[in-house]
DNA sequence: CCAATGTATCTCAGCGCTAAGACATCTGGA
DNA sequence: TCCAGATGTCTTAGCGCTGAGATACATTGG
């Protein structure tokens, strides 16, 4: 089965056979799926009044646990926007009722980030249909392909410095 | 070595114990090291003076062989974006001197476009560049394992459709 | 030959993001 | 203690893309 990527290494190896545009066949591939992962997504994201942005933002409140409250700056890092992009995310939020500001006790800079109960049931709503699209994108992997996918993924992050520092 | 996903992963384990999250292992890490390689690629794009989607349309242009000449639809096939972004990316392009937009003598809502001497330049002399950092981002990746992930990413594409029609 | 439908390109308002920087606050060393 | 630099958040101009739709031309079927 030929795809995309299959055209345009051939086309390369034409034009330019003395260059070896091998890495493109990973990273072309990467790039394709990874605009068509976010199409897929998005779909479900919609069903329910979201969009990937507001998904990110809530999710990563969901799931650091009780009492379910983050600083922009944890939401930054964990999101990888810059600080102008979580505040406008924040703003959004705020002004629908999923998320509210509260000052900081102990850094006058900082501010808290809390999930509202609207915030949590829409979370969750969303959630299990989230995961079923994902299952539908890996449906075509079995298990030991997709260890090793995971493994070459978590190769390459290393190599463009992506570890964890927290635990 | 644990990284981002890792911890994710294990949040969504204490919190939500009734779910499955291990889709996320693979997605979570594609849609991280997405947003990596796209701003390592930068770079590269910026030291000549473009941007990926300039790089994406000259390049198009460029291993589509002589005569370096493709309509708009066509670049928005090969592209994944609207017809209004390929107008936009054309515009400026145009007006750098890179392409031209001539009409299509065959078909009078369509144009011809093409790569001119200096785009033609410019894009070979991005390209070495292009492909030593994508090297560098696969370099901790063997053989076998590079194989299996394109393997497996080929395999994603064809679950979402992304089949090639032309040869 | 005509009308209806399809196709190719472009326009533009709106959106979310980045980059740069403003501002307030914290921190560590002199 | 005080100040210089670091940090946390927000603001805003500008950018490229999407989605909707306008326009012109092509094609098909009757």
């Amino acid at each position: 089965m030929a795809d995309h990527v299959d055209r345009v290494v051939r086309q390369w190896g034409a034009e330019r056979p003395d260059l070896d545009v091998s890495p493109m066949e990973v990273l072309g591939r990467l790039k394709r799926l990874s605009r068509l992962v976010d199409t897929e997504l998005k779909r479900n994201f919609a069903e329910h009044d979201l969009d990937a942005a507001s998904f990110d933002v809530l999710a990563t409140l969901r799931r650091s646990g009780p009492p379910y409250l983050l600083t922009p700056t944890g939401l930054m890092q964990s999101s990888m926007v810059t600080s102008g992009a979580i505040s406008q995310r924040l703003d959004r939020l705020e002004a629908r009722g999923l998320v509210t500001r509260t000052p900081s006790g102990t850094d006058g800079r900082s501010r808290y980030v809390a999930l509202t109960p609207e915030g949590h049931a829409l979370v969750d709503q969303a959630l299990p249909t989230h995961l079923a699209v994902e299952r539908h994108i890996l449906s075509g992997l079995d298990a030991p392909q997709t260890e090793a996918l995971v493994a070459a993924l978590r190769t390459m992050l290393t190599t463009l410095g992506d570890d964890d520092a927290a635990g």
